[in-house]
DNA sequence: TCGCTATTGCAAATGATTCTCAATAAGTTT
DNA sequence: AAACTTATTGAGAATCATTTGCAATAGCGA
């Protein structure tokens, strides 16, 4: 869970924007947002917060380490709240419904691949892309 | 290795602008470059395509299973060739070179946790992201 | 070779994101 | 609490990667 006192610990003022964007990534239950999307939830529920102030709050909150940046194969940033513990991306095809998992046994094998050529490894990122079945998936498969 | 009979058998015809692409992934010491970078290889090197053909023609190859675009995390697309063989990638951050590697392992996990999700799996991208050693690395790191 | 259609080039259009700059609000100082 | 200093915001212009419209051109089968 993430407060206000999040904010001045990565050295950002607390601003209404900011706020508005944190409270947002907490309370909605999609757990993955576009720029574009939290500018228009925002806009839905009444507060107004200019798409560039949007853009430079999940910058700042991604280089603090509140929110993690993910680029899905839609071409734009998506972003969640990091909670700390690392976990990579199932994304369905079709509805675009993402869960999420951790496997120690492949991340143990990234650790000595990335010895094995030399690396010092930094971060990874790992999207698995299919279909969930109709069942399985919370959103509406399109026909 | 792509001849131009591999356009024919993808429906595209055999046009100019066409070969000279084929050609410079086949030719090229980099195998992974962007539309930008296929544009100016083709400028320095005398051949002149337009940029909007250079897209057209990345995107119909991927289409027909000539390359491989991938989603870096420039925000660019960026391409290789498609030789069958599927593998992953580790990239350094400090000076982009590329290696490749495949683990049976990960792919059998990963086999494995899209069943367990329900998903039929389609498609995977991982990227381990490192710094290389200097020694190891054939391109030079910025100080 | 002729002709039909796919392909190309150029320039304008688009979508995502960043930047400029004047107005404003946070946190600080009296 | 009023004044001050500086970070932050909003609005729109600018930028970057990529796509598209359209008239000119080049493959390639007849």
């Amino acid at each position: 869970m993430h407060t206000p006192k999040d904010l001045q610990k990565a050295g950002l003022k607390i601003t209404l924007p900011r706020l508005k964007v944190l409270n947002l990534f907490e309370s909605s239950e999609n757990h993955h947002l576009s720029a574009e999307d939290v500018y228009k939830l925002l806009l839905a529920s009444g507060e107004d917060v200019s798409l560039a102030t949007v853009y430079r709050v999940l910058t700042q909150f991604e280089l603090s380490g509140l929110l993690i940046r993910h680029h899905f194969e839609s071409g734009k940033s998506v972003f969640e709240l990091n909670h700390g513990e690392h976990h990579d991306h199932i994304v369905c095809l079709q509805c675009g419904h993402v869960e999420e998992f951790y496997d120690p046994a492949i991340e143990a094998r990234q650790k000595k691949i990335a010895t094995e050529h030399g690396f010092t490894i930094h971060d990874h990122s790992l999207y698995i892309y299919g279909d969930c079945t109709k069942e399985a998936c919370p959103n509406k498969h399109p026909e």
